[in-house]
DNA sequence: GGAGGGTATTATGCATACAAAATGTCTTAC
DNA sequence: GTAAGACATTTTGTATGCATAATACCCTCC
């Protein structure tokens, strides 16, 4: 309610109609950050009681909050015992990643078809910025950036529907690789990945793209499955 | 209530700890049959009255399940509104065929490495009836027994994630294909499309099979898109 | 006669109450 | 001492109630 009159401000740019904030739907936001950050582990149960409490609302809202998330994947749910927090699995990581490798694939054949100039060369931007963090070390900033690379090139493959599912599956890995710690060595040759990606990119190399983008994710799942504890081909 | 004693009789068959089947489950089961059918046209309304009475439950459990769907793309959420059912648009339609083009071709690959003799033997069977329905012109059963092997080959690419995925986007573009009226020439180019689709996944072709996919879901989309009163190429 | 505004009605959003299932605890019997 | 059963507590699932936003209707004014 106090946030309502900053809301406004911001409204009256150049929105017609201010779209009002659902309980429900800030909830979904919050639940769902939760989990990916993993301050709501994988496996754990949700309690409605504890988090009506700390997100300051009743059950209602969290219920539905909870199904939403629930036909995401982010959330399990057990008829009369509630819901838990999706737990992760080495198979249920590999089958992301693959299926991730394919979506970016996609946005990469796509993107070269159909991204403007200045959306490349946004994507430029990034890749010198993350270049930086690369250069001093900043993990969780180089992460941002990384993150930021490759929700950029799904945007430019101009397909909504593909940039939805990818963003809910990206999600869920994300999960994952916040447990992952990068090898100085590993680090640089994704950094080395990212730079042919972007040559790739900026000739319009569809094929060349989509190959190296699989590769990449390929090995991204590498890293995070040894992270879990898990190493396989 | 009165469905309790008939539930429990099929309970009683093999299955050791019988799920409880939660209200608000079957309402997401009902209503999603009831968009994908066609029986809630896109862009309709959800009066949440006028539901409840239509499957006997109060507000929550539909407005659970409206939440759940919401989050399948199923229905949109316009806030102090209520829901509609997504409308189709030809846009959306091209995007999620270019997407599912991508899922079956990966299914597709992955099915050749994955995918056992018996599996295999199992989309023969689900062929040759599919066969008998084209020559006999039994439009409707063709269709089931399409879907089925379509549903089949994800199924035995062993990709959970991937087949859920498939399942959700299927769901979205059944509800178009439900306008769609087969012409005889474009029908028996499906079924032969089916034939080499067939062959390719028998040699265990994944190259091979994966562009036959795409070609075969890109020619689909052809025919809703004409369907819905707008061709692109 | 049409447009605008104000009121009445309806529908949605959130909270809460009630019922049933699950869980935990305590007692008792062996 | 342990296991089984009954009871108490907690938690979920569903229904309902209340407040507010949206819609429809009607009346007035131009």
């Amino acid at each position: 309610m106090d946030q309502h009159t900053e809301n406004h401000a911001a409204d009256s740019d150049d929105a017609p109609a201010a779209e009002p904030r659902l309980l429900a739907e800030e909830v979904v936001e919050r639940l769902r950050d939760l989990i990916i950050q993993g301050e709501l582990a994988p496996g754990v149960k949700l309690n409605e009681r504890v988090l009506c409490e700390r997100l300051r609302t009743s059950r209602t809202p969290v219920r539905e909050a909870i199904k939403f998330l629930a036909s995401e994947g982010l959330v399990e749910l057990l008829p009369n015992r509630g819901a838990i927090v999706t737990p992760i699995t080495a198979a249920t990581v590999r089958e992301m990643f693959v299926l991730l490798g394919a979506l970016e694939a996609l946005a990469g054949e796509l993107a070269c078809v159909n991204a403007s100039d200045a959306e490349i060369a946004e994507i430029r931007a990034l890749h010198y910025q993350m270049l930086a963090h690369h250069a001093r070390g900043e993990l969780s900033p180089y992460f941002r950036c990384n993150q930021q690379i490759h929700l950029q090139l799904i945007e430019c493959a101009g397909n909504a529907t593909l940039a939805n599912t990818y963003r809910a599956l990206n999600g869920h890995v994300r999960r994952a690789r916040y447990m992952a710690n990068l090898s100085q060595e590993r680090w640089d040759h994704a950094v080395e990945e990212h730079q042919k990606i972007l040559d790739a990119l900026s000739r319009r190399e569809g094929a060349v793209l989509a190959a190296l983008l699989r590769s990449h994710l390929s090995n991204k799942m590498q890293v995070v499955l040894e992270a879990l504890g898990e190493q396989m081909a």
